[in-house]
DNA sequence: CCGTATCCCAGGGGATACTG
DNA sequence: CAGTATCCCCTGGGATACGG
């Protein structure tokens, strides 16, 4: 068992597990993964993401040091989100969990479908 | 977008994050790895577990695909979980997550406690 | 031995409106 | 531009008791 910023775990990747769980923090990786982005570039990015769930899903990332979050003093207000190192790290498994993803679905062909989603 | 089992994803990463997600799926994937278990020695392996969850877990590996669940009809009843094909397939992406995990935490060396887990 | 059935609670997430 | 603030809902999980 292991005990890890107040919460339980019974094993370490449950950990990792956290860290990627949100509805849109894979996306976000997904994204930064390309390089760093502003706020309302995100929102475009990932319209169906409120502003409200952008920013908690964004300060948990950066809480938990896989993001980082760059304010410039200007006006208007910059903001600019990169991936930190821990994050860049991140990115082979994100790989791998993708892949498998694919792997598994084609397991159950009839029971999958995709969409294209509309950008702007 | 993918819509798989009436739910949608932004990533096939996130269908397996589903498939692992639930509190002791993990502990018992790793048990399983091991060879397959009767549903009684599962309770004492994972003594934290109540029944209710155990089973609740149980029946969502199975109807995922990942684990295969054996009936003897004898008496007393006689029940043994093991790892189905694309169970055993997960098990390297387990690894790297609880080594990437286990690497995380070391990034973060006095906030990470541990204990020992007692055994029958 | 191997489960169901009930009841309950916390927190993740949605909708919407407001602000430095 | 980049966020907070409220309010509300739903699902995952806990406790406990009962059944083939």
């Amino acid at each position: 068992m292991i005990t890890f910023r107040d919460k339980t775990y019974r094993c370490t990747s449950e950990i990792v597990l956290g860290l990627v769980s949100g509805k849109w923090k894979i996306s976000i990786l997904n994204q930064l993964s390309k390089g760093p982005v502003r706020f309302n570039q995100l929102q475009r990015l990932l319209p169906d993401a409120t502003q409200r769930m952008l920013t908690m899903q964004l300060r948990m990332l950066e809480s938990d040091g896989l993001i980082i979050r760059k304010v410039y003093p200007v006006s208007p207000p910059k903001v600019e989100y990169g991936l930190s190192e821990l994050g860049e790290q991140l990115a082979p498994m994100l790989t791998m969990l993708c892949d498998f993803g694919t792997t598994y679905i084609e397991s159950y062909p009839d029971e999958a479908s995709y969409t294209n989603q509309k950008h702007s």
